[in-house]
DNA sequence: TGCGGTTGGGAAACCGCTTTCTGGTCGCTA
DNA sequence: TAGCGACCAGAAAGCGGTTTCCCAACCGCA
């Protein structure tokens, strides 16, 4: 930390400047009204001696380090990339720094990261979607300030920030039976997995919504080799007469996608298929994939909102779920046979 | 920072076991051999009141923070995504955490931004592949211990981790030469990138080495939609006679596919593709696409290694150079007309 | 000219921890 | 039994800042 060797303190500032430490400290912060001149002596020792504060120094008698903390379960996951970026830009803005720190996927150890990681910055922002909810919940309460992506948590005391999971998927199947489809596959994610659950759920919402609608659930995962692994339970779900596919995300479709067509299945001919989360490479698919898409820059802006105003002593402020768009694309068509 | 409201200190601590806040700090850290009755009123005393030390104090004392900083042009860079992991995983391994800075492309914050994340950490990872070299080297010298990620700095003092493009570059060429395409349109990356210029060194010494060969350069970029711009340009060199494509990396090569395929071009049989890093999407497009790995998290795991050691006060190890490695697949193939 | 009220700067306390330094106790040896 | 080291625990001095507290100087006004 700090500079190269024995770095200057504000004790040789003072000296340089022939003022006592507290000017320099009160120059530095400009808190109260100082003498020009001494301003003036200050700046110019400050300037010729290359002094830079010490920003642990600071943080032990602040109490606070301008810096905050983001668990994420995998840092490869286009999801959380796009909302630490968003995360990391505006608080970058008001001078706050983003620490991360990946569980690798480990919800064991998340509590104690999760802590660690806490005790280190002025507060948190939680993404664990496999954690189970009374964990979670307890976890909540222990790292105040804290806010949690991506899951809902009702009743919490902790303001959440995510997806409409449930409304996507809804909106998703509304697509797909416009375009005729009537039987549907829906290539799930992990089982533990909170989103998968609130998908699941938009899953049955829909179902209830339209009674001429069958959907059958097939297990994936969440990433590339998930969906193409999926394929020989899709195919089967397919000649049971499922004429489309809503996968977990993006990318288990683009995996999908890939094995279908080294099968020979063609989309959206054979099949229909679509995904969620609108990662960047869902336009350029051939064909480009329908997919729901999610605002992951601005939810780690919104992320960072809440969290400063809690940082600041502010309320908790209210919780807040984006609702996926639906962007059409060339994966999903018309059901064979059928007019759209 | 820290606890909720006023957290325990080591004082209370003391207080409570009913000894000096040094056998506290003592037991803590098992420096010096302790009564082992005083070591279990301590610990006693600890699990009691729930007391976590506060990681600022002992920063400040130590004059470590055990945390590294790694600054990036760009979070959503598939390559720094994997590096970063990479290194965080390792660094946590050893009790480190690490710090993002995203410059968001912005060269002229690069330095501020640098000597910031460095100020509040015990060392950095710099990943400015826009940087004039001149300032990169002038700023490395501001804030060792430093590990340079991914371009060369020859005979700076700072240990450098990065990728042989040059070599790379010559691989692809040899592969695309075995198929035998003898005229090449090369997509090159930003053109102030350090990592281009390497790329460009490749192709001039694979024109060297093969006097038979042409290599074209097309303006691309470095992302998806770039690729997809420079259709028009790649299909005039094609017309020109250029049958092979090596693209500044996969993203540029994945969108570039995606406009040929919508333009009815047939790769391999038109024209071949390569592309280069081998994101994880490469061996999922339609075709599977050629490109040269790159092993981004060992990568972050190799910084991490020569960071630790600096860190350590050792010496500055080796920089090193990984090879990409050939991933032919089938957006690669034999020239029309001749016989693989 | 004298006095109350401001104002501005310096001394020192403090944030929470580590580590040196000191002094007391114990055990061993002569 | 006296003397010497070894060993261990506590007091205190930092680490590098911020802030309180206090005092001196200065202002305006009577």
């Amino acid at each position: 930390m700090g500079q190269r060797s024995r770095a200057t303190t504000i004790a040789d500032v003072a000296a340089h400047a022939g003022v006592s430490q507290a000017s320099v400290s009160r120059v530095l912060n400009g808190r109260s009204t100082v003498d020009p001149d001494i301003v003036r002596r200050v700046q110019a020792s400050i300037a010729e001696l290359g002094y830079r504060p010490s920003p642990t120094a600071r943080s032990l008698v602040n109490g606070r380090n301008d810096t905050v903390a983001m668990v994420v379960p995998d840092l490869e996951n286009p999801l959380f990339q796009g909302i630490l970026k968003g995360l990391s830009l505006a608080a970058a803005r008001d001078g706050y720094r983003v620490l991360v720190a990946d569980t690798a996927e480990n919800v064991d150890d998340e509590e104690s990261i999760a802590l660690e990681a806490r005790q280190r910055c002025d507060a948190l922002v939680l993404c664990a979607p496999r954690m189970p909810e009374a964990r979670l919940r307890a976890l909540v309460d222990q790292v105040s300030p804290v806010v949690v992506v991506n899951r809902p948590l009702p009743g919490a005391d902790v303001p959440v920030v995510g997806v409409d999971y449930v409304r996507g998927i809804r909106d998703l199947v509304d697509h797909l039976h416009d375009l005729g489809h009537r039987r549907i596959a829906y290539v799930s994610g992990p089982p533990t997995s909170a989103s998968n659950a609130e998908r699941r759920r938009g899953v049955a919402e829909a179902l209830a919504a339209r009674p001429d609608v069958r959907i059958e659930e097939v297990p994936g995962g969440s990433r590339l080799d998930d969906g193409y692994a999926a394929s020989d339970a899709v195919l089967a779900a397919h000649r049971d007469g499922c004429t489309a596919v809503i996968a977990f995300n993006d990318l288990v479709a683009l995996g999908l996608m890939t094995r279908l067509h080294e099968l020979g299945v063609e989309v959206p001919r054979d099949l229909s298929i679509a995904g969620f989360d609108d990662v960047p490479m869902a336009g350029f698919a051939t064909p480009p994939l329908t997919s729901m898409s999610v605002p992951r820059g601005e939810i780690g802006g919104q992320v960072w909102l809440r969290l400063r105003t809690l940082i600041d002593g502010g309320p908790v402020e209210h919780s807040v779920l984006y609702s996926p768009r639906l962007e059409a694309r060339g994966s999903t068509g018309a059901i064979a046979g059928a007019r759209a």
